[in-house]
RNA sequence: GCAGGCGUGGCGGAAUUGGUAUACGCGCUAGCCUUAGGAGCUAGUGGAGCAAUCCAUGAGAGUUCGAGUCUCUCCGCCUGCACCA
């Protein structure tokens, strides 16, 4: 018996399917085409781990198998290679960002090339390529030419440590995504896409992706962030004179965005973000500047960190001296300026409605200001909390929960808590009441008007119309007390206090006219009255441009007497020029500023003096577009050829890692739109079908990292157990998309099932046809057939996981047996070749194969012998298992009752009961109710 | 806080339309082969019980002849977004 020699094996075939070219790919009409696409990455210094290749390893198997289902397969690779990590890296090791990439894209290849991938390397792209980037930048030229590329002076992200510009999509939390520093906010020079033209059409456009997960679609659902409100205009004045009936109309507005125009009658002040245009014109109007700008300049000097922890307390300030005026009801109201309202979302202003809003709710009452309740649900349900004492615990949960409460004396001169609870807090106020109720104290929660009793079920005059809430109540069941009256139950304790609670659907109130109508109503008719309706959308547009070294240059020249203009189009690619000092400047300038003879140049308008922009492209540039590369890698004409693209678009299926969902899948979304709109590509949605893989952890469940000395290199594994155990085991770790921590072990496990699997060409092979098959006894050909379905099914719903244990529990079978035939073992081999290409490629030629079994059409399943002819009849008594008996499969009813009702298993609990009904399901059971 | 997802042995995880819960793998136990070893072979392996049998899919209820699967409530975990007006 010879061993398993996984390394001589997989280096003998990877050298010859690279010699006989078995993954050229070529347009071929003929066939129906499949595009398979694998993220590319990002070569960095690390090189791979054990986690990088799982995606590939899935798209690899799918390719294969597809191959040989008789499809025509794209599947290719590249690099995505500019960008700041590589840069970085570079900075860090003293050496070129150029040199570093190439050093890293080498390490990559070279660990992939050991995994027996089907890349057509002839495809090759690398973003960092100037025959590449030339189409990156002639993208950004169009886009420049439609108005969708401009330059704005907004305040941006900027990342003191990589001393960029970053985009919203690169934050996490307000830190830099690359380093973690805490990022600050500055108005900066920058080139901006317009992708918020596009926002609609990003978001209608996912309902035609029915094969991409949902989570990934929420997910960018949520990033669009659409919100459909009305603009609402507050006019201003001004007191001319101390004498407040003196003021005039100093022909300014505030506009606010709101959601929730129902509620403008219960606007009782105004919040104007800090960085808000209108202060610094109102300057001369507000009495109280100095302090204003105080706020104004504190604020400035706060992070976005600082600004958005949702634990510190709400701060604001006044504007002394000028009001604004309520469109519906005329009635004055303060304006202040306060941090928690945003620049960045809406107006940078809203109309306050504290009773409705939280936030607003908490300024108002450290200020004290105004409630006013608009909006209430259909009933109203008075109540009465009672505790017992006023301990501590359950202050500390009032003030944890930021329930507003007083402490007062009751008649008998003890403590008492005065809670009065908003609308909204009611399901946290129960949920904190029943947190606190684990202690010793109890509560009671008793209607004004009607008793409630938990304890013994029994509610008097019982009011409640929602019974969610009276459930949650119950639930508080061991704590309550029965009284026979308010009386009795004031009595019993010394102190309590009312609270009210809203329940049911909103209806306006206090709202003039419009009192009375339903909540929804009311929103679009007074949206329609006093402002217009109006749709927001959360995401911004695209901060494009970086002020490192490498990234493409983007192509734009500003003279001083044209403005802007673009680079022209036979002078692209506009090369990233060789520099010595590569380093940020950290002034806003990127280091291409330094090459005097670079940035000097004429405008390709007038011919006058002019400069070249200096920033380069986000690492997203490239990445936004280069599956379309793939398709005609090497077109010197166009980005890529509309009859090629044709015939390979869109992507079929497109596997990656969900950290994208809202970035590169975005943005790439944004480009192949604009690209179709042009006229560029044939489609409208570059990716038809979408997976993501779950991350591979480490053994300690951890992610893998050089941090906590936990990577497991592939090289290792590949060494030691073979690619093609790798590969298995990946597969055969869980649900593809889900995470699993690696274990070394279970590596084991796959190899051992590849010896298994190398043991059967010892077996005695022979010829068989039809029905003189001695072997057909033994089941084997019926296991076969059935793993076939099983395995082509799941490989095409990616459950890779259930694929290979399908083919463990054939090899198990068939391993016992003395001899099998022949077409078992190659068709076996076929279903196990994407899996184990390797292995299997060897087995395939020692079977005295001459073609690769690549090029082997994929066997088809015999639907006969999937059919069970006999079956294990469960019969049950009232649901339980009591016997289990064979008979064919076909068994009537009346004959599956009879033999059940005849076992002697089931006669014995049939004694002395009574049959209800039988029930029988074909196929499966018999259900005996007795 | 909001949205999406998940919860099954010691572990990773299986389980068509509701129909034999725990497939497959790891680990573990016993035995075998071997001078020895395990990345070998055989058998066993949810819990309780001598057994018949009973109990088990986060908890509780509901629908059903029958629930891991459907409905409701709660608990816990993961992911994303988050002072989004």
């Amino acid at each position: 018996m010879e061993k398993y020699d996984h390394k001589k094996i997989e280096e003998k075939w990877i050298k010859s399917w690279k010699k006989t070219k078995l993954y050229r790919t070529s347009e071929d009409k003929a066939k129906p085409k499949y595009y398979i696409l694998d993220m590319f990455p990002y070569p960095s210094g690390s090189g791979l781990h054990v986690g990088h290749p799982k995606g590939y390893i899935a798209t690899d198997i799918f390719a294969r198998a597809k191959m040989m289902q008789g499809y025509n397969v794209l599947h290719p690779m590249g690099w995505d290679a500019f960008g700041l990590p590589a840069e970085n890296y570079a900075i860090a090791n003293k050496i070129h960002p150029r040199a570093a990439t190439e050093k890293n894209i080498a390490t990559f290849k070279n660990q992939l090339g050991k995994l027996g991938f089907t890349y057509d390397w002839e495809r090759e792209i690398n973003t960092t390529d100037p025959e590449y980037y030339k189409w990156t930048q002639w993208t950004f030229i169009k886009m420049f030419e439609r108005g969708l590329a401009y330059e704005s002076n907004e305040p941006v992200n900027w990342c003191p440590s990589c001393k960029t510009v970053l985009s919203n999509e690169d934050l996490e939390g307000g830190l830099c995504e690359r380093c973690g520093t805490a990022v600050e906010r500055k108005p900066m020079r920058q080139w901006v896409l317009k992708i918020t033209d596009y926002a609609d059409r990003l978001l209608n456009d996912l309902e035609k992706l029915p094969d991409w997960e949902e989570s990934i679609k929420e997910m960018q659902r949520n990033w669009i962030g659409r919100s459909e409100g009305a603009i609402v205009k507050f006019s201003i004045f001004n007191f001319q004179f101390s004498n407040k009936s003196k003021k005039s109309n100093c022909q300014k507005f505030i506009e606010v965005f709101t959601t929730r125009p129902d509620t403008l009658f219960g606007a009782t002040f105004m919040v104007i973000s800090p960085e808000h245009k209108l202060i610094q014109d109102l300057k001369s109007e507000i009495k109280n500047w100095a302090e204003v700008e105080g706020y104004i300049n504190a604020a400035k000097n706060k992070s976005d960190l600082e600004r958005t922890d949702l634990n510190k307390e709400k701060t604001g300030i006044k504007l002394e001296g000028i009001m604004a005026i309520n469109p519906v009801n005329n009635e004055e109201i303060p304006i202040f300026v306060a941090d928690y309202v945003l620049t960045g979302y809406g107006t940078g202003a809203i109309m306050a409605v504290p009773a409705h809003d939280q936030r607003d709710f908490e300024f108002a009452i450290k200020y004290n200001l105004p409630i006013k309740q608009v909006v209430r649900p259909e009933d109203i349900l008075k109540s009465i909390i009672v505790t017992e004492t006023v301990e501590k615990g359950l202050k500390d949960e009032l003030v944890k929960s930021k329930i507003e409460f007083t402490i007062g004396l009751s008649r008998n001169g003890r403590e008492h808590i005065r809670i009065v609870l908003k609308e909204y807090q009611i399901n946290k106020f129960i949920k904190m009441v029943q947190s606190y109720l684990k202690g010793d104290g109890w509560v009671d929660i008793i209607g004004a008007r009607n008793i409630l009793v938990f304890k013994d079920k029994v509610f008097e005059n019982f009011q409640f119309n929602d019974l969610k809430l009276f459930e949650r109540l119950k639930r508080t069941e061991p704590l309550v007390r029965k009284y026979n009256s308010i009386w009795e139950m004031l009595w019993h304790n010394s102190f309590y206090e009312e609270f009210v609670c809203y329940i049911g659907e909103g209806v306006v109130i206090n709202s003039g006219d419009f009192t009375g109508m339903k909540s929804n109503q009311a929103r679009s008719k007074m949206a329609k009255e006093f402002g217009k309706l109006t749709v927001h959308y959360k995401l911004r547009d695209w901060v494009f441009s970086r002020q490192r070294y490498w990234g493409e240059p983007i192509p734009i020249i500003h003279c001083e007497k044209c403005g802007n203009v673009a680079v022209p189009e036979k002078e692209l690619p506009l090369k990233l020029p060789e520099v010595k000092n590569y380093q940020p400047t950290g002034t806003g300038e990127s280091p291409l500023a330094n090459i005097k003879e670079w940035v000097n140049t004429k405008c390709p308008k007038c011919g006058g003096k002019a400069l070249r922009e200096t920033n380069t492209m986000p690492q997203w540039a490239g990445s936004s577009w280069y599956y379309l590369r793939y398709i005609d890698p090497k077109n010197k004409k166009a980005l890529v050829d509309k009859v090629k693209e044709k015939y390979w678009s869109p992507v079929d299926f497109y596997v990656g890692g969900a950290e994208h969902a809202t970035r590169h899948l975005i943005y790439a979304r944004f480009w192949h739109k604009f690209l179709y709109d042009i006229g560029a590509v044939n489609y409208d949605e570059p990716f038809t079908r979408l997976q993501q893989v779950g991350l591979i952890m480490a053994e300690d469940g951890r992610k893998m990292s050089k941090r906590w000395g936990n990577v497991i290199n592939p090289d290792e594994i590949v060494e030691k157990f073979g690619a093609d155990s790798l590969r298995v085991y990946e597969m055969f770790m869980g649900p593809f998309n889900q995470p699993c921590a690696w274990s070394t072990n279970g590596v084991i496990g796959a190899r051992r099932f590849l010896e298994n699997v190398y043991k059967l060409k010892d077996k005695k092979l022979y010829d068989c046809q039809g029905g003189d098959c001695k072997i057909k006894e033994s089941g084997l050909p019926k296991l076969l057939h059935k793993t076939i379905k099983k395995v082509t099914q799941d490989i095409e719903d990616f459950h890779y996981n259930t694929a290979i244990s399908a083919m463990m529990i054939f090899v198990n079978f068939a391993g016992k047996l003395d001899a099998m035939p022949r077409g078992a073992l190659e068709n076996f081999l076929k279903i196990l070749a994407p899996f184990a290409p390797h292995l299997c490629e060897e087995l395939w030629s020692e079977l005295g194969n001459k073609e690769s079994i690549f090029k082997q059409p994929w066997p088809k399943y015999n639907p006969e012998l999937v059919k069970d002819e006999t079956i294990n009849l469960v019969i049950q008594i009232n649901g339980k298992v009591r016997d289990t008996l064979k008979v064919l499969a076909e068994i009537s009813e009346e004959e599956a009752k009879k033999i059940a009702l005849e076992s002697e298993k089931i006669k014995k609990w049939l004694e002395y009961k009574e049959i209800i009904k039988v029930i029988f399901v074909k196929g499966k059971l018999v259900n005996i109710v007795i």
